[in-house]
Parts: structure tokens; C-alpha cells; sequence
DNA sequence: TATAATTAGATTGTATACAATTAATTAGAA
DNA sequence: TTCTAATTAATTGTATACAATCTAATTATA
């Protein structure tokens, strides 16, 4: 068996997978003038509305090299807000504005329509879940 | 049930899973002197030896917008070659050198030296395998 | 056969990604 | 307290990705 078979790879359908569905997004995410980056970091602070670059990295798996440009053009769209924290100033500390928050509901049918296209049943996307996440569980164990 | 809450998406741990799994081949990428990108163009090159670029991007699911400047790389490195087809002058054919084909020896310890860390068992790695092929099945015929 | 339509790559422009480095700030140890 | 270490973002440089456009070559068709 030939290990490097494209064929035999398991991180290549799941890279490949990964950009057709961002690719999903497109269309929709065009309609908000949002990239699909930039959509994940809108739902990080449609839910903690207000967050530091070092903690939204952690969640996003992204570092201040992706997330400093990127958020300041979601600065200059004016749906967050970026000022150093006052008692540490190393902190930039990212807000959603209310054009922000209200941005969502302009969302609220995209994952829909995406999961829409996915097609999988319901035990498949709950098993496709865990594992995603089990593998990214054990990857940032042995940092 | 909040659909806009990064935790009920399930595109995001595929979109994160992907990154972290790519991440985990550059310490041993590097040493061969390869991308990811240009890791999965050689497996292709490694099996087929001959290929426009039309159908590798097909097999790559990319575009000569990634693959040109690409395929350049992997010519200067010695990997390939590039001509065009004489009896369709519009067809590039790329064509893994005797250099390319060596190469393959030095990445063999590549996959397991990254499944290891991705750790998961077999049933779990079939599934998964199976449901991104589902995915990337069902993206394609909606095209 | 002359022209329109199609096809295959290349190019351009924008937006990630991320390693490595830098700069500013804060924390901690001597 | 003073100076070193650690922390947080920002910056730099390289390499994707991909939509949109362009160019050249080929094919189809009136």
C-alpha cells in the first residue's frame, strides 16, 4: 500500500473539503461584504462582544500575523472597535459596535443555506463534529 | 439554538482541523524543502508522472491561479517540467524529472510521522475519510 | 472558410495564513 | 528598585487561494 497515495491521505479531502465549503460561503457571505475569516470573527464577537487579539486567536486558531490586518478592515467597516486596555496596554482590545451586532441578522440564514449544499445526515455531521474537534483537541495537547 | 454561535458550526473545525493538520507537516515539509501544496502536487506527480494542468488542479481541487506560479517552484527546484503539448498548444503538461521522483523516498516517513500526532483510531479515521469524500462528492455535482 | 464560441493557462488583485522578528509594555527576580 | 524575562501586538516576508480578466489556441458553425 502506497502511504503517499494521494488517494490515501486523510488530510487532503479534509483540506480539500474545507476550502470547497469555505468556498460555499462565498456567494453569501459577498451579499455582507464579509470574507469567510472575517465571518468567524464576527460570530466570536457577536458572542463575547468584547475580547483581546491573544484570546480571539486561541479561539479562531489564528495569530495577530492573520487577525491585526483583518481586523482592521473590520474596523474600517465599522462593526468593532480596537483600543489598547488602559491597566495593560499590551492588550488590543477588540468591540463590537451596534452596526456589528446588528449585522447578524443579515447572517441569520447563511448556515442554512450552506448546510443546505453539505447534504449529510444527522449522524454524519454529529460524527464528522466530534472528530474534528477530537483532532483538535489532541493537537493542542502537545504544544 | 443560536445557528450564528461558532460552536454549532461545523464548517469552522473542519475549516480549523484542516489548518492544524497542514501546520503539523511543515516541521517535515521543511526538510524536504516542500509546502503542503506542493507536497499533495507531488503525490499526483508521483503517481501519474504526466498531467495537464487543467486535470491536476481537477484532482487538486485548485486553479492555474495557485498551480502557475506553483508548477514555476517546483520547476526551479528541479521536480518538474513544463511544456506545452505540441499537438494543443493551449495544454501545459507537467512532468516529474528523474530529481522527482527521488524525492519520493525522502518523504516516505512523512505520513506516519503526522498521523501519529493527529491520533485517531481506525473506525474513526474511516468515517471521516468516507463523510469529507461524501462532502467533496456532493460539492462537485452541484457545479 | 471566416467568424464566433470554447478551452486552457497566465495574470492581476485581494485576502488570508503563518513563521520569524520587532516593539512596547509589564512582571519578576536579584 | 533595577534590570531581565515574559507577554502581547504589529510587522515583514513568503506562499497560497481564488475571482475576474486576459491571451492564445482550437473547435464549432453559419
Amino acid at each position: 500500500m502506497d502511504k503517499l497515495l494521494l488517494d490515501n491521505q486523510l488530510c487532503f479531502p479534509l483540506y480539500a473539503a474545507s476550502k470547497e465549503i469555505v468556498r460555499l460561503y462565498t456567494p453569501y457571505l459577498d451579499k455582507v461584504d464579509l470574507t469567510y475569516t472575517q465571518y468567524i470573527t464576527m460570530m466570536v464577537m457577536w458572542e463575547v462582544k468584547e475580547i483581546n487579539v491573544k484570546e480571539l486567536g486561541n479561539r479562531l486558531f489564528l495569530d495577530s500575523g492573520t487577525l491585526t490586518p483583518l481586523l482592521k478592515k473590520l474596523e474600517l467597516k465599522g462593526y468593532v472597535e480596537r483600543n489598547r486596555l488602559s491597566t495593560d496596554e499590551r492588550n488590543l482590545i477588540v468591540k463590537v459596535t451596534d452596526k456589528g451586532l446588528k449585522l447578524k441578522d443579515e447572517c441569520l440564514d447563511i448556515p442554512s443555506c450552506v448546510s443546505g449544499c453539505v447534504n449529510l445526515n444527522k449522524d454524519e455531521i454529529a460524527n464528522l463534529y466530534n472528530t474534528l474537534y477530537k483532532i483538535l483537541r489532541n493537537i493542542k495537547e502537545e504544544k
